[in-house]
DNA sequence: TTGTACTTGTCTAAATATGGTCAAATTTAA
DNA sequence: TTAAATTTGACCATATTTAGACAAGTACAA
């Protein structure tokens, strides 16, 4: 599950076309399609907008965003997974020293 | 174990000076010294200049390189780790599909 | 075949990150 | 107690990313 897969899927259970979510967001049609498929980051403060509109719990939007970010980041990375597992336990490392 | 923390080993094993290996890096020993402490990255292509320097695996500085960047992203993140498993999971599904 | 929905390419301004410098402060070692 | 080594803070130019607009293209029903 993506970010933009779950913006669409909330648009779509709620019966809303692109343009109306748009509307509601304050952006172009355009580029609520390029959210929708990961092509374009949605700005971080319009999840608290989507969190109102569909009553979806912010923490999963915060951490689909979030992991979209890391992905488009290494996506093309021979050492994707490795580096992805080293900073998980640098957080847990440092969540230890803040515990 | 950080980017940092490795260049510091490599450099204190090579029996160097900060001023010593920022100099043959061409930057500035205030800079390197950001760099041990993960303060500031460095810049990627230095990765190989180090590789060439200590002789060490340029995968392992790759990852570490990464892994750095990721770690400043999420950081000061609540959703930090859910974010990265996500983004696990996303490169796990893109491998497959490569397979 | 026309309208509706969606996608895609090109372009842009503004914000943020990168990759440093330099001087001053601090730490460590002799 | 100095001197050498390292760290830190303030600053800065340049590069990249973000967050879009807009027009043209595609897909698909009616």
């Amino acid at each position: 599950m993506t970010i933009g897969q779950k913006i669409r899927e909330l648009r779509e259970n709620a019966g809303l076309k692109q343009r109306e979510l748009a509307y509601k967001l304050g952006v172009g049609e355009g580029f609520l399609s390029k959210v929708e498929n990961d092509q374009k980051p949605l700005k971080r403060e319009d999840l608290t907008k989507l969190n109102e509109l569909f009553k979806t719990p912010i923490e999963e939007l915060e951490s689909l965003w979030l992991a979209n970010k890391l992905y488009s980041i290494v996506r093309d990375e021979e050492s994707a997974l490795t580096a992805l597992k080293v900073a998980e336990e640098q957080v847990k490392y440092k969540n230890l020293k803040n515990a």
